[in-house]
DNA sequence: CTGTTAGCGCCTTCAG
DNA sequence: CTGAAGGCGCTAACAG
């Protein structure tokens, strides 16, 4: 810029002025500075000096964690970083991808991630790119859970809402069974029965599977011998294979509770079960005739963005819905 | 920084080693950093300072143009995104989308993203994005086209594509139609006949549309008189409207070129003509019986996150293949 | 192993 | 309408 200013014969400051408040000044100085910029190539200030001085960079961090591998995999992890795109576009705020999820470093990452404020995607009580996050004293939204001091929690009551679905998908049923996403961090698979909310480390998951409980419970089934199969990743073709297992150790069982749609999907591909729910209400859900967890994860990105820009947060707890379709009797 | 310094009672540059260099310093003054730097709620070098000294942000801007608005309800960006944040995380790289797509401040959100190049979705040849971001100096790699001086082309050689999955699914037709994204950022949906290819501005469809006039010539078919519809989105209930129309126009249509497996979905849906194709060969073309033509969207995102950081690229012009299935004749 | 000096490029403040 | 001074927070280079 100083090179520009010397070239052009004005001052640093008229070159400042002409890129950010060119109305100050002349026409002449302006052309004039515009001009030996193009010559010089120079393209306008350094966008990090100008974040160093601003004390802001206009920027949304967005933490898979170790999901960011799969991240764009997943269509509701998709939907919901389109609702965060939406709000940072209309905004005028670049929306950064945090680079995490191959290991150790993740936490350096996100504290030397230039944002201002920080998204989290749902993820464990213990995670320590939250407590990353966090640590920088910058505004952190999360996804989902854990909830955590300090931080503003965007996200629908899993467990009510579990609850209900698990009322109708368990209904008349005399067998139910459970698909799971994973219990921790290292996302074994595996399929057990009774699988102990209190020991699953993902809220969101906790949340899920307590309720799916509590509704087994209002119909009189014992919790302790409700198999539960939990799949690696939010993969139809995975769950397909756990399913098979659940009915290889548990061949009775007529009803499943997935906790999303893809799961459920491979559920009624392992061709068990008589009554299937699912989670998210997508569209392979519609397309199948999946009972269903309606939720807009849009509508809850455009909600973290607001948030993390400041924006009051309107309570999400209430919004979902359960759609009844044919897989659940319809 | 200094704040820490001072109360740590060491120079500011121990405590720049402490966090990026912490072998070179004592383990003594190590700790005492940390130690006061926690009771301060410090949490580490400010970003954009360090960014500032390096000169360097390790970020890369991606930049989608108008179509950011969209972007995410679209697979095949989906999966170019994911290309490319595979590789971000691999190389500790931040993976930041440039918010455009509002209007005329997209070239200057383009010039003061703070990255240290840019990738750039299929444009047309005069988007002002794209001049902006070569108005940088940085690194500009564009994904599709246009070829611009300058910048790194990566994409498959649309025109030989066209052509060869025109003459799969125009072989035996008497009357071919074509389904094509926008002719120019207007986005206009029309049908029309013979539509010029040098007409359009986007390259990537102007190769497409020219491949698909080559595999028309090749069968002796007068292009003027060949319909061809034009989507504004890549969606198939759009396709499915305007194949409507252009079947309402050239009823006795008996083939369709797509460009994309999503408007090849509306023209199946449409209801009309016996023979159709595909492009990118996505999941729903397998389900369908889709003949498309498979490119990995996904490895050219990664292609072109390699590229921006200055990795050789390796040319992916021949990176394609027809795959023939029932939807033309099996 | 630790400290000093200098400056990355910009813009706010205050004078002309 | 334009300019001079100062500092945002950091670290390379060079002492000590």
């Amino acid at each position: 810029m100083s090179d520009v200013a010397r070239a052009a014969g004005v001052s640093p400051m008229t070159v400042s002025y002409t890129y950010n408040r060119p109305e100050r000044v002349s026409a002449d100085s302006r052309d004039k500075v515009l001009r030996t910029a193009a010559e010089l190539g120079y393209a306008g200030p350094d966008p990090s000096a100008r974040s160093l001085r601003y004390g802001a960079t206009r920027t949304l961090g967005v933490v898979l964690g170790e999901h960011l591998t799969y991240a764009f995999d997943d269509p509701q992890a998709v939907r919901f970083l389109a609702g965060v795109a939406e709000v940072c576009a209309e905004r005028g705020y670049g929306l950064l991808i945090v680079p995490t999820g191959t290991g150790d470093e993740d936490p350096e990452r996100v504290v030397s991630a230039a944002v201002d404020a920080y998204i989290v995607w749902t993820t464990t009580d213990d995670d320590p790119v939250l407590a990353a996050a966090c640590s920088t004293r910058r505004p952190v939204v999360v996804h989902g859970g854990p909830e955590r001091e300090g931080t503003t929690l965007v996200g629908i009551d899993n467990r009510g809402a579990a609850r209900a679905v698990g009322a109708e998908v368990f209904a008349t049923a005399r067998r139910p069974a459970v698909l799971s996403f994973p219990v921790d961090r290292r996302r074994d698979t595996f399929v057990r029965p009774g699988v102990d909310p209190d020991t699953v480390a993902y809220p969101v998951t906790r949340d899920r599977l307590a309720g799916y409980r509590d509704a087994a419970l209002d119909l009189g089934v014992d919790w302790s011998e409700v198999p539960v199969g939990v799949c690696r990743t939010n993969d139809a073709a995975e769950a397909r294979a756990v399913m098979g297992r659940l009915l290889a150790a548990a061949p009775d069982v007529d009803a499943v509770a997935a906790m999303s749609d893809q799961l459920a999907l491979g559920a009624l591909r392992a061709g068990g079960p008589v009554r299937v729910s699912g989670w998210d209400d997508a569209d392979v859900a519609r397309e199948h005739g999946l009972t269903s967890v309606a939720q807009s994860l849009r509508e809850q990105g455009a909600a973290c963005a607001a948030a993390a820009l400041g924006d009051p947060v309107a309570d999400h707890r209430d919004a979902w819905r359960v759609v009844r379709r044919a897989s659940t009797g319809g």
